[in-house]
DNA sequence: CTGAAAGCGCTTACAG
DNA sequence: CTGAAAGCGCTTACAG
C-alpha cells in the first residue's frame, strides 16, 4: 500500500494525495476528504525512508544519555520520551559512557541518521568547545550550561549547581559541621560535577572552612558500586569527618551503605547529603537530604525548546532551573561542641 | 557528499562504488581501494534513508520497554543497547506505560518505521494472543515467555518465574515463616507477575501454607511509590504478617520504607524479599534478599537470537535463563515458636 | 486547485 | 569485474 495505491483508490493525483497527506493549504475540501477516507479505510502509513529522502532530514529527536547508572537521567528521558512522543516526534535514544565523547558521537549520527535535533541528558563542555561545529540542527544541552560558547543553535538547561552545591555546604555549617568531605565527579574537564565542585569552594571560603581535595575530596563515577568504594577510601584516609556530600544521589546511596558497612550509622555517626532528588533518596533508610533538580521543568523547557529550535529559527536560550534543598533525615544537627 | 560524488573522484561508477560499500564479492580489489580510500578521505556515509527506500527496511532495532520505573529493565536496557551498538545496530527505544498495549504499538511502528525487529522488555501474553499477527519481523520478548503462543517469528528470554517464587516461598518457609504476604503486579492479564503469582500458590500449598490471596496479596504497579502504598496497606489488613514477598526490588524497596515508618525493622521484625536483583537491591540497608535474574544472559541471548532471526530464517526459541537465590540481610530465621 | 514530471540517494538485476 | 539503467515511495516546483 502506497501513496500511489491512494490516489488510483481515490480518483485523484500523486501529488494531490501528497498535499493532503501533508496538510498543504491549496487542496480543495472534496480531495481531502475523499483522500482522508481512503488512508483511513485502508490504514495507510506513508514510508518515512521515502519521505524523508526527498526532506532530507529524519523525522527522529535523538536523545544522548551520559552515564547509564545515573537515576536522574532515568527519570528525565522517561519525561522527556512521553512529551517527545505527545508531539508526534519519534526519538532516538543511545546511552554512552559516562567519559564518552557525545558531541563526536552526535556528529557521527548527524551523518549517519539526519536527525532533526539534539537533546544531550549531560555533557562535557570541553567537547562542546571544540568538536560542536558541524552540528547544525538545534540541539539542547541538559544539567550543564552551554552559555559560555555561543554557538546559535545550543540551548542549555541547568540548575545552578554552584549555588546548589554552595547551599549545601552552607545546611552543613549551619548544622554544626565543620570537617566535611565531597564525593565524586572529577576534577578534570568540564563535566556536571565541575560546578558543583567550584560551588563547594566558594561556600567553604565564605564559611571560613579550609578545603584541601588531596584530602576531603575523593572523585567517583556516578554509580552505587563506586560511591560505595569512593566513601571507604575518603573515610579511611580522613575517619574524622562528620558529614559526607556526594554530587550524586546514586553515590550517596553507595556511600550509606559503605558507613553502613562500616559500623557507622547515618545520621548518628556521620551525615550524608545527596545531589539530584531522585525517587530513590526519597525512599532509602534514612532518607536522603538532597539537592531536588526539577526533572520535569528540565525536561519540559528542553523538549519545548528543541522543538521551538525545529520548527522555527530561534535564537538559543540559557536558564537555570530552580532546585531545592531537601532537609529530609540523613543530616544530623550537632550539638555546641564541648 | 553522495555515493555520486565518491563515483566521479574514484574514477569508477556508481554501481561499482554501492557494491564496495556493501562487501559485494565481485569488484576488483583494486577497485575496492580506489574507492574505500576516498570514502576514508571525506569521512563519507551513505544516506541511511536512500539505502533504506531501496531495501525496504529500516536498519533500527526497535526495543519497547514496558514500564518506566523498573530499575530491571533499565539494567537489561543498558546492555542490549551496548550489544547492538557493538553490532552496528541502530536502537529505538520507546518507553511504554506499564499498562499499555505493547503489541499494538509495535504494529503501528512497524507500518510507520519498518524496523528489522523487535526486542521487548515485559509484555502481556494476551496483547500477543490477539495482535501479534500482523507483526512478520523477526521479534524477542524478554521476561515473559511466549512459548505457548505459537508464532514462528516471535521467541523468547525469560527466568522461570513460578519456579524462582515458589523457592522465596520455601525459602521463607524454611527461615520459620508461615504469615506470608505477597505484594506486587495484578491478578488480572498475563503479565509477568502471573507466572511469579502462580510459583507463589504452589509454594504455599505445597507447605501446606494457606493463602488467600483476597487478605495475603496486594497488587501494585513497579514502582518504590506504589510498593510504600501496597505495603501500608496490606500491613493494615494483616498486622500478623512476618514475611513480604515483594515481586519486583523497586516494591521491595518502597516497602521496606513504608516499614521503617511504621517503627517496623527489617527484618526483626518483619522479613522482606524482593525480585530482580538490580543494583539497588545490593545497597539498600538491609542489603535486600532476592531473586536475582541473570540480565546479562537474557539480554546477550535475546540480542543474539534477535540478529541471528534477521539474518537467517530462523526458528523461534524459547528459553528459560537460570537465576539465583540471593540471600543477603532482609530475612530472618524465626526461632521455634515459644 | 490539480496533474505530470523530476529528482532525493541509493541498490541491484541485466548486459557485456 | 563493471557500467548504464530502472526503480524504491515520496515531495514539490512548474504549468495549466
Amino acid at each position: 500500500m502506497t501513496i500511489k495505491d491512494i490516489a488510483r483508490l481515490s480518483g485523484y493525483s500523486l501529488g494531490t494525495v501528497s498535499r493532503v497527506l501533508n496538510d498543504h493549504p491549496d487542496v480543495s475540501e472534496q480531495a481531502r476528504e475523499r483522500v482522508l477516507a481512503v488512508v483511513r479505510e485502508h490504514g495507510f502509513q506513508p514510508n518515512s525512508n521515502a519521505r524523508h529522502l526527498k526532506m532530507q532530514a529524519q523525522s527522529a529527536v535523538a536523545v544522548l544519555v551520559k552515564g547509564t547508572q545515573n537515576l536522574l537521567f532515568a527519570d528525565i528521558l522517561e519525561r522527556i520520551q512521553s512529551r517527545l512522543q505527545d508531539n508526534g516526534e519519534e526519538v532516538y535514544v543511545a546511552y554512552l559512557d559516562e567519559d564518552a565523547d557525545e558531541v563526536q558521537y552526535a556528529v557521527q549520527l548527524a551523518r549517519l541518521r539526519r536527525p532533526k535535533g539534539f537533546l544531550f541528558l549531560g555533557g562535557d563542555l570541553e567537547f562542546f568547545r571544540t568538536e560542536f561545529r558541524p552540528l547544525t540542527v538545534p540541539c539542547v544541552l541538559l544539567t550543564n550550561s552551554a552559555r559560555g560558547l555561543g554557538y546559535d543553535n545550543l540551548s542549555s538547561f541547568t540548575t545552578d549547581d554552584a549555588a546548589a552545591a554552595g547551599e549545601v555546604i552552607d545546611y552543613l555549617y549551619a548544622c554544626g559541621h565543620r570537617r566535611i568531605g565531597v564525593l565524586g565527579g572529577n576534577l578534570s574537564g568540564e563535566q556536571i560535577s565541575s560546578q558543583r565542585l567550584r560551588g563547594v569552594y566558594a561556600a567553604m571560603a565564605r564559611n571560613g572552612l579550609d578545603f584541601d581535595p588531596a584530602r576531603q575530596y575523593e572523585p567517583c563515577r556516578y554509580s552505587m558500586a563506586e560511591g560505595y568504594r569512593a566513601a571507604r577510601r575518603l573515610l579511611e584516609r580522613e575517619p574524622g569527618l562528620t558529614a559526607l556530600f556526594a554530587l550524586g544521589d546514586v553515590i550517596a546511596l553507595g556511600a550509606m551503605r559503605a558507613l553502613a558497612d562500616q559500623g557507622l550509622s547515618v545520621p548518628g555517626d556521620i551525615s550524608v547529603v545527596g545531589y539530584d532528588g531522585t525517587s530513590s533518596s526519597a525512599y532509602s533508610v534514612p532518607r536522603l537530604t538532597t539537592i531536588r533538580q526539577d526533572t520535569a521543568q528540565l525536561a519540559e523547557r528542553g523538549v519545548q525548546t528543541l522543538l521551538r529550535g525545529i520548527h522555527y529559527a530561534q535564537p538559543p536560550i540559557h536558564e537555570a532551573v530552580p532546585f531545592t534543598l531537601l532537609q529530609r533525615e540523613s543530616v544530623r544537627v550537632l550539638g555546641p561542641a564541648p
